[in-house]
RNA sequence: UCCUCAGUAGCUCAAUGGCAGAGCAUCCGGCUGUUAACCGGAGGGUUGUAGGUUCGAGUCCUACCUGAGGAGCCA
């Protein structure tokens, strides 16, 4: 059947993931074929069409030769119109089955260079160099969907509190932070780079406009060769005029509960397709445990005094992965741990007034070794202070002069949050790497395809 | 950048220093309820690259390449 010629059924078309509502009636299904098994005079093809997957049955006596010939010895991922009678059966996995009366053959897949995911096991390397044909599996439309439902929660949470989106640059003049590596552009001969957080430019939005928040790509050029990095990647950035760091952290409470509940509202079958454990999930909503940065270093002492933990932890440092992976092994909710030594911090946050030498920020660290997905703080609203900290981080104060008339032009508390998509994404799915939440990753050793 | 591990058929893997193999995939044949279907048969190899040790290297040694896991850094 030529491709120009695909519309010929006659029947409805139905999607595989709303068939039983088309139980009884001839429906026309449009995708590709999953995998066939045959039994002699009966053929078993099950087709997927991106929303599910059924099992088709053809009989060689009950429809006309071409129809069981076309299908018969037809290879994986070949795409096909089929037309058939949806059956309740409790056989079939998805509990419907289609007892095929016709098929078209869109393309047929050559034997002689056959799609090369089997439905057996394959290496990652293998996978991710095939990102492209990958993502038509199962496993991998599923973390897609709980992705999409994931980006689409976050931004509902945000339209319905009255945050306004303002998107920051991609392109950026400078170092944001000034700390990690950037990937650097060529901007008609001007040295530029892309942006590895938006925060700087939404703190001058929400001076403008009170409560905002951005969704974007974010680019780090660090050659962190980990499971919960990748090179290119998407944040959710609230920003909120006259809010504290306890403001700050009830948004991101409130922030991580929408989107859990959210995923087991609407996307549960995708979450049982991938094999989450929902009873973790279903445990997750507020309050969450909050414990200061000082609290934490005691937790890390005692582990490892107690043998739980292999370096002893000193005050003062940044909390390593390990560290991270400890604390939050200790609850079965998202932890925020608080008040960060101000050293070990970016320029920009605000001293906690109490205790001078910490800053008034939050991390959030996800259950099940997930590490951080959330990081924030209060901004620090001195103009004074902030030259200060800008000149002992050794960044140029030119390059920060707008974001300085920020504290110049009425200056207020100010705070937000930052939380990684692919983070968020892992945890909630559950998964192993990072690299499966986002259709083409981008890591220190992928940038194909 | 550092540490650890891996690289053998299209894929996933096996092979004590002694004839390079299995399952799946592909092709041929069989099977009217298969569930990663099964049964029989066929084709399929420069063992990552370059050297070295040895009568003999997939196996041991050296260097390099590629990838994975972790550290640091971060979301």
């Amino acid at each position: 059947m030529a491709i120009d010629n695909w519309k010929s059924m006659q029947a409805p078309i139905a999607t595989i993931a709303e068939i039983g509502k088309h139980e009884g009636q001839t429906v026309t299904v449009r995708g590709w074929l999953y995998n066939l098994r045959e039994s002699g005079k009966l053929l078993f093809p099950i087709f997927r069409d991106g929303t599910g997957l059924i099992q088709g049955v053809i009989a060689k006596n009950a429809v006309p030769a071409e129809v069981f010939d076309a299908v018969k010895g037809l290879t994986q991922e070949s795409s096909v119109i089929v037309e058939g009678k949806v059956r309740a059966d409790k056989r079939a996995p998805g509990g419907y089955e289609l007892d095929v009366n016709n098929v078209q053959v869109v393309q047929r897949v050559s034997e002689s260079d056959p799609y090369p995911i089997t439905p057996k096991e394959h290496g990652v390397d293998f996978l991710m160099e095939r990102r492209h044909l990958w993502l038509r599996s199962p496993r991998q439309a599923a973390i897609l969907r709980v992705r999409a439902e994931i980006i689409k929660a976050a931004r509902d949470f945000f339209d319905e509190r009255g945050f306004t989106l303002t998107d920051p640059p991609i392109l950026t003049p400078a170092a944001c932070e000034g700390t990690t590596t950037l990937f650097p552009v060529d901007y008609f001969e001007e040295q530029a780079y892309l942006t590895q957080s938006g925060q700087l430019y939404i703190e001058a939005t929400a001076m403008a406009l009170g409560k905002v928040y951005s969704f974007g790509p974010t680019f780090r050029a660090e050659k962190s060769k980990t499971r919960r990095h990748l090179t290119e990647f998407w944040m959710v950035e609230p920003e909120v005029a006259y809010a504290g760091l306890d403001d700050v952290m009830e948004l991101a409470e409130g922030l991580i509960c929408f989107l859990v509940k959210r995923c087991l509202e609407r996307r549960l079958s995708d979450l049982q397709t991938i094999g989450r454990d929902l009873a973790k999930l279903q445990k997750i909503e507020a309050p969450f445990p909050r414990i200061t940065y000082d609290e934490a270093v005691k937790m890390l002492q005692d582990a490892h005094a107690k043998g739980a933990l292999e370096s002893n932890f000193e005050w003062g440092g940044d909390l390593g992965s390990p560290d991270e992976t400890y604390i939050s092994s200790q609850f079965d909710k998202p932890v925020m741990v608080h008040r960060y030594p101000a050293k070990v911090k970016a320029f920009y946050m605000e001293p906690d007034p109490q205790r001078p030498d910490l800053a008034l920020c939050v991390d959030v660290l996800a259950p099940e070794g997930y590490g951080e997905i959330i990081g924030g703080s209060q901004r620090m609203a001195s103009y004074d202070l902030l030259v200060q900290r800008i000149h002992q981080h050794g960044l140029p104060e030119e390059a920060f002069k707008w974001y300085l008339d920020l504290r110049k032009y009425g200056s207020v508390p100010h705070g937000g949050f930052g939380m990684g998509i692919e983070r968020a994404v892992a945890w909630i799915c559950g998964l192993e790497h990072v690299r499966e939440t986002i259709p083409f990753p981008r890591m220190l050793h992928r940038l194909y395809p």
